[in-house]
Order: structure tokens, then sequence, then C-alpha cells
DNA sequence: CTACACAAGATTGTTAACAATCACAACTGT
DNA sequence: ACAGTTGTGATTGTTAACAATCTTGTGTAG
């Protein structure tokens, strides 16, 4: 089988998610997919399928596909989860980082840096969430990367649905002082920026729902696809 | 839609692979399984699509469905993540059990003792995996708990497909110091039994691939089904 | 103005048919 | 006997069409 039309759908969507184009609560109507990815509707319901495996969009029955809506309840379990995989590989990153690792973090803290400073928004906004999934890369351990990638893509519903104002970025600092830890070779450090860092995000959301409903074929066909 | 025989297509495969009637590697054919679970091809495309995004099945571009063949590595990172999970659920597990946990566990140990007894193999294996996944419905946090039953069912293949011999069971005795510890409160002694529980079932398992390539239709369509 | 009923269009659910690809068996040559 | 080639049937990939359900707009009554 050809997965390419499945592949672009599930990328752009989990993409559209990353970068806080594609809020909770908004409907993929399979047509409309379609017309976007130019494929049959076979392939987007298969689409469909997967995402729904993925957490990241709910079926409803008869009514159509719509962008997973977490609850409060659900976004404390997010974040707890969250610290017990992301200490995991933090222990991982911090015993097995390599000079070029090193570099690797620092050079996309830089970015992180330049972005804000450009105003461009919507690049802060990927590259932040980005560095933790640098991270899960980094660990050794492919099955924690795959749920650290899971976990990330829910709390940016989390983020886009509770923030009341513009989503929040990482603290400007803190991932800067994440690497220097794990460039020390500091576990003990390294734990504790973690933590902090992942309850400080999680303590800079307010528990109120946006409500939005864009246009789909403006957020998938977004600038530069 | 009506989401019912992708429902029993992915629920049967997953059970089959907990109760080890279904292997790593096994061709799961479309018409196959429309046969078996009476729907038309598209729903069992959409169910194969569920389950590769769950990794239970990895799908071959015009070779068709197939279980997943966990390598080496990938079991080993299996074990290490279900380590990460599996402590944080018994932490939560400790703080919070209630009378009537300690009870349903005792209750379910018992079972596990009584299937061992009675030579009832396949319901010894699934009690036996069925222990680790109430303690993540327990654990209050619905995400650790999604997670733990993919751990658990990777396992499960990891299992049949390294094991040169029977399926190695969990430690006869394991389990129930494991409700112990829960019953007296004593979390740091929890957390020990855990992790022994855990780095026993991975040093079990000898890295020796078993073939087999049995009925499909005698498989997903068990007695009792 | 509001509430209810109905109809029409939009959308999702389902199926069958045809196209494309692969696996395997049979045949041929060395 | 073994290796290579070819053909056939099986299986997967894809599409379109029809059925079923839902949503929305319009009309009517109070």
């Amino acid at each position: 089988m050809s997965q390419a039309p499945e592949q672009a759908i599930v990328g752009g969507v989990l993409e559209a998610i990353a970068e806080h184009r594609l809020k909770a609560g908004v409907k993929l109507g399979e047509q409309d997919l379609c017309e976007i990815y130019h494929c049959n509707r076979a392939h987007v319901r298969r689409a469909l399928a997967t995402l729904e495996a993925q957490k990241v969009v709910k079926l409803e029955p008869n009514r159509g596909a719509f962008i997973a809506t977490p609850t409060p309840e659900e976004a404390r379990n997010v974040f707890q989860a969250r610290r017990a995989i992301e200490l995991v590989i933090a222990r991982n990153v911090v015993r097995q980082a390599s000079a070029e690792d090193v570099a690797r973090l620092r050079e996309h803290v830089e970015q992180e840096h330049l972005a804000r400073q450009s105003s461009d928004r919507r690049d802060a906004i990927r590259l932040s969430g980005r560095f933790h999934l640098i991270l899960g890369e980094m660990c050794g351990n492919e099955v924690l990367d795959e749920f650290l990638n899971e976990l990330v893509m829910r709390s940016s519903l989390i983020i886009s649905m509770y923030s009341a104002s513009q989503a929040p970025l990482c603290g400007d600092e803190e991932h800067a002082l994440i690497v220097d830890a794990i460039a020390q070779g500091d576990e003990a450090t390294l734990m504790e920026r973690i933590e902090h860092h992942l309850r400080h995000l999680e303590r800079s959301i307010a528990i109120e729902p946006t409500n939005a409903s864009p246009d789909l074929k403006d957020i998938l066909q977004a600038p530069g696809r």
C-alpha cells in the first residue's frame, strides 16, 4: 500500500497542532481533507483512524472527526506522565550525551533565542516544543521517544485550549540551564531543572478554554508548505 | 460511523497477543479478517491502520499486515520504559489505594494461583499480564494507564518471540509481595519489588526467536469468543 | 418573536468493482 | 539437480457510487 497520502495527512495535522495553528475541538471534515491533500476519501478515513489511535482526534459516529479536547483532569495526567517520562529521558541523555549532542542542543537554544527576538511567534512556539523532542531523540530509547512525542503533542492541545491569552513559551533561560547541566554531566541538577521546568510550564496554564473555529484550509496549508 | 467491526478486530488481535495465541511475525490477511469478523474490507483496513498506530502491526506496502516483530534493542527499550512507567504507577497506587483496591488485587493474585494449579496455561498467562494492568487502572492517571497497556502488549510480543520454550510467567510469589507492600503503604519496599520484578521478567527472556505460522482462524476465533 | 416541523443539502458509512502488485508454481535451459 | 524465467492466481491499493444520518434553513403556528 502507498501510505503517502495518509502520512501527509497525519503529519500535517500533527504539525499544525504543534504550531498551535490547529486548536482543540476543530472539525476535520473528510471532504475538506480530500481537497486539501488531493486524495481519495479512503485515505482520509484511514488517516483519521490513525489520528484517533494517537489521541489526536476524536471520531464521533455520523458526525465526523474533531481535534481532541482534553479535560482538565486529562491535562493534569498528561503533565504527570510527562514528568515521569522526561525525567527518565533526561537521565539517559546526561549519561550518554556526546560533545556533538551538547553542541546540537546549544545551537537549538540559540535558534529559540533568535526566533523570540525576531517576533516570529510561530517559529518560537515550534522551536520551544522541539527542544524537548530533541532530548527524546538523544535518549537512546525509541519507545520513550515515541511516548514523549505523543505527550508533547497533547500538551500543545492543552496549552492552546487552556491558555486565555497567547500560548506560553517555555521559560527564557530554562532550556539553556538544562543544557548546561547536561554539558557538566550533573545528573542531580539536571533532574531538578527538568522537574522545575515542567512544573513551571504546567502552572503557566490557566483553565480557561478558548473558542476558535478558523478556516481549515488556511491552517493546514500554512505558508511554506 | 459505526466502529463495531473495527473495535472487534482491534480488540480481538490485542487479546490474542495478550494470550500468546498470536505470535510476532504472523500475517494478518485482509480477506482472512473479513471472513473472520464478517465485515467489509474497508473496516479491516481501518482497523489495521489503528493497530499500526499502536505498534501492534507493521504494514508493508503491497505485501500486507504482519504482527510486529520487536528487535532485541526494542525489547530492551520496552522494558526500560516499563520500569519508568510502572514505578510511577506504583507510587500513585500506594499513595491512594483503598481497602477495596487491595482486596481486588489479592483476589486477582488468588485467581492467578488457581489458574496455575489447574494447568490452564492460557488463563494463567492472561491473568499474569492482567495484574500489571489492574495496577494501571488504579493509579488514577489514564495517560499512564494507556502507556502501560501498550507496553504490556508489546512485552507479550517480545516474550512470545524471544522465549525458546514456554512463555515465562511472572514469578510465583512476586505479585503477592507487591500487593503486601501496597497494603502496608510501604512505598520504598514497593518500588524495590516492582523494579526487581520487572528486571526478573526481563532476564527470564532469552534472545531466541521462535518460528510459527499457525492458522489465523483458529487463533482469532478462540474457544469462548 | 419564539418554538416546532419539515425538507433539502451536506456529510459520513458502506460496498463493490477494477487496477496494480506480489507470491508461488510450473516450465525451460544448463 | 539447480537456477532463471514466465504465467497465473491471490492479495493489496484505489476509486466511485449508493445508503444512511445529520445539520441547517425555511415555513408555519402561537
